[in-house]
DNA sequence: CTAATTGCAAATTGTTTGCATATTC
DNA sequence: GAATATGCAAACAATTTGCAATTAG
């Protein structure tokens, strides 16, 4: 999706086009891939956009994931934002806290009785780096 | 795994036998099932033993889980205990907060570099009673 | 002009740390 | 008696809330 369709995306749901919105989504769409913490986010367009606050990204991002329009997951302490459009599972190193994809081949639960919104498969474990360096 | 067992364990790894120890243990062992946040545990434990801190249980309980005796994982704000042994998938409702289990029939996941520890599968979504009450 | 959005300060929540005291082995 | 564990107070990190000032439509 390219900016323009999400702003449209968004006026159409009744939202205004602030110029933070628009930093935030122009971010997103050239990135593509990658993942985020908000704090991340903020420093990287802090630089471009110094009135911005942090209250601004947590509204924005929770009402962008709310759209479906980014990914989020939680890595057990801290919500992580992941632009990239294919489900895909996580890797998370508990020794030094990287995030990789881990392709997301099959997955079969039983059945839930509610609506179900969205899937979460996180692994954690020790990544190579960490191994090498600590040993196990 | 008996109160007992578990005892067994803990002292062959070096850890010492405390009376803490001994309730929380008890506990898990006696629900065997069932979903709990730290917060939980402390307020029913508390009443048996009043000058229980909240900081030994989360000691306790990190140091359990990192021994494999029980298993947490996230529901993205804090840490779930979940002493049921059987691998399964956790559906947790966005709006109560209210976590089942979910049977996970398969999973399988791509390569990973590194070490895989465990693998947490969390579905969101509104359950049937706050989807009933909200509509949708 | 009106409703939505921003951004500040302050509050909350979950969890961790430092350290003195108490307990197990 | 030595090493480990407890529990208190305080620190921390991520996130949320209340609210007045600003901005988009």
């Amino acid at each position: 999706m390219t900016v323009e369709e999400i702003l449209k995306n968004l006026k159409e749901r009744g939202m205004k086009i602030t110029s933070q919105r628009i930093e935030v989504i122009k971010f997103i769409s050239e990135v593509k891939k990658g993942h985020f913490e908000v704090k991340d986010l903020f420093a990287i367009l802090s630089r471009k956009f110094p009135s911005l606050s942090i209250v601004t990204l947590y509204n924005i991002l929770h009402a962008l994931s709310e759209l479906g329009l980014v990914y989020s997951f939680s890595d057990g302490q801290k919500t992580i934002y992941d632009f990239s459009p294919e489900p895909h599972a996580h890797f998370i190193c508990s020794v030094c806290g990287r995030i990789e994809d881990v392709e997301l081949k099959e997955l079969v639960i039983g059945p839930i009785k509610g609506k179900r919104e969205k899937v979460e498969v996180v692994v954690k474990g020790i990544c190579e780096e960490c191994l090498k360096k600590v040993g196990s």
